[in-house]
DNA sequence: CCACTATTCAAGTAGACACTTTAGCAAGTA
DNA sequence: TACTTGCTAAAGTGTCTACTTGAATAGTGG
């Protein structure tokens, strides 16, 4: 098996969302754009620390930065969560197809022991 | 902030899926179950480093193992899924509402330019 | 019993990661 | 001009992770 772009690109969003100082910002990016000193605020971490993070979320497509005077405001891009949630609907979605599949052969069982 | 339970549960959930192999593996279980030695099968490493890789899987709760001779056949829990699905929902409904009243906001400026 | 198969345990290693501190740069303010 | 603010770059540190190899355990079949 051959490594896609996608399969990198997986491994870059679910190890960002990995951790929870970064689903936090993520999550209160959802509700609006900020700063990288706002953002730092409520953490016992220095800025640079959190502009690391800030770096690791941006590098996966899950944010993005503009310029204003001297600060960076930050604001997320929901639909790059988009290929971590149809990654896992489509593991789902096998799983369930599986177990209809199954379920029904039972059902027919039921019907017919002879099968 | 304080810590909960809930952000290990996604830390370890989210960390899991970072890995393409470990992925690899929860989309053939869906599939159906497989012991340790078929899964390790078309990957170009150990059966032991698949072994820890499935202890990884099982320790966040998306596999369950059982004994059947002298194999550990592992099956996947497709709900625990479910904990990484809703977070992500979750910022995705945020980010939607938000939207929906900026537009609406915006809506209500272009018919009465006053305000 | 012995040999074989399936799996795990244990220890070691190279690299990644989450921070830190120090330093530097760009833009606004006095 | 000098000072401050917002942010990033670079380097160091302790911890975690993805593997490896070698050895141990346990069930199966001759």
């Amino acid at each position: 098996m051959t490594t896609t772009a996608g399969d990198e690109r997986l491994d870059a969003m679910f190890a960002a969302l990995a951790d929870r100082t970064r689903r936090d910002i993520v999550a209160r990016l959802a509700g609006g754009e900020a700063t990288v000193t706002e953002l730092a605020a409520p953490y016992g971490m220095s800025v640079q620390a959190v502009s690391q993070h800030l770096r690791v979320l941006e590098r996966c497509g899950l944010i993005s930065r503009g310029r204003h005077r001297q600060t960076r405001p930050c604001r997320l891009e929901p639909q790059a969560l988009e290929s971590a949630l149809s990654w896992i609907q489509e593991s789902r979605r096998v799983w369930a197809e599986r177990m209809d599949g199954l379920e029904a052969h039972l059902d027919r069982l039921r019907e017919d022991p002879q099968r």
